[in-house]
DNA sequence: AACGGCCCCTGACAAATGTCACGGTCCGAA
DNA sequence: TTCGGACCGTGACATTTGTCAGGGGCCGTT
């Protein structure tokens, strides 16, 4: 809406959320170096991504899928419903296949590892503000042969409270389910991952991005 | 030995490692905005820390712990040993107590977790080359509460390797142990970390930092 | 209305896990 | 040298975990 300013040097205006303050900085720099981008806001919560975006009105929005009040895949499905005209670029740690998967059903226009060179950073930034989709290629295979998640939505629960590494009493009591029930959730995590194990069968469906928060 | 430049506008030599390449090259951007610092080398994996040192020859490192090949403790000592002059940063991502410790014996001049402000970086990189040390003040109380590994050599060794979840008869046959000997192994560990758990030892003694490759 | 899928529960069983008591070796400190 | 501690092992035991076969309730689809 303020748009048409002095013409040709327009910026694309860029909004960054990632939890630790350090490399959010840090990737405030890198993108700062680049003429044609500019960043208008940071945030370090996931619930902090759609205020902020209403106050800066970013044109592009980098996110981080590990944060704290709001995942990132949450926030991008929530900033694509209040700002649409906001484009979303996933910026991850972890190439877990589930992740690009629930990402781009969230609406994100792009995902990127953080092991990636620094240099694409800004072209992938630009192809996701020009409309196009930024995606790594060996994820997007690896995304495809992984799947959707074959777990049902009360194993995911179970599976996902028993990271912290309580006895299935504990799980019993913190989901309010009978010792048996559990058990059975259990049981059938552990085949349908494939593992010989419950601390097994969390790893493997945390590999693929299958305990995300619901 | 190419030193005494042109005297006053003397830049203080980096060394960045981390592995994943984009907070490396923001990390890179970030301090590169300093008159006073020149990053001279980057490396993503701890067993080149020492070679692209030799090359560049850094007044300050500026090492992640979490790295393939060698991790950022040990990375520590190898430089430490092999040029004495460099002094080394320890960024990471966790500030577990043990880590803290673990880098300070190890010869580490500082140590900053990456969820400190951006602004703070560059000050800690200056003091840390003026031959001061740069210590979160929180994460140290913290080291000291939580004390040294009660852990003994192989209870640590069991305990890393029932990291990825395999059954008893796996570790034994990892470990070239007894299956007897590695339960009564697990049990003491689970005694001392105050589990109720295997998976919940593991959680214990990661989160304190105890089970860094020795 | 019948079917299938998911959910919750029960009860029983085999297997894995955690605990304990014990004996032995090796090594460094008292 | 004796002692204590870490280390490896055995065997026995109680508990927990994982599996299986049921039972019934609640949808949504056919």
């Amino acid at each position: 809406m303020s748009a048409s300013g002095a013409g040709p040097s327009n910026p694309i205006r860029l909004l960054l959320a990632d939890d630790q303050a350090l490399v959010r900085g840090a990737l405030a720099a890198l993108l700062s170096l680049e003429d044609d981008l500019s960043v208008v806001a940071e945030v370090g919560r996931g619930d902090e991504v759609v205020p902020a975006a209403r106050d800066s009105d970013p044109d592009v929005a980098l996110l981080d899928v590990e944060m704290p009040g709001l995942d990132g895949i949450a926030a991008t499905a929530a900033l694509r419903a209040a700002l649409p005209s906001c484009r979303v670029l996933v910026v991850t740690t972890f190439g877990r296949p589930g992740y690009l998967r629930r990402a781009m059903e969230a609406g994100a226009s792009g995902f990127v590892v953080k092991d990636t060179p620094a240099r694409q950073l800004a072209d992938a930034v630009r192809r996701v503000h020009a409309g196009l989709r930024v995606v790594d290629p060996t994820l997007a295979a690896e995304t495809l042969a992984a799947g959707v998640s074959p777990l049902t939505d009360r194993e995911t629960e179970v599976l996902r409270t028993a990271r912290g590494g309580g006895t299935v009493a504990d799980l019993a009591g913190a989901l309010h389910l009978s010792e048996g029930t559990v058990r059975n959730h259990l049981s059938a995590a552990i085949g349908k991952t494939g593992a010989r194990n419950r601390a097994e069968a969390i790893r493997v469906a945390e590999q693929n991005g299958w305990l995300l928060g619901e």
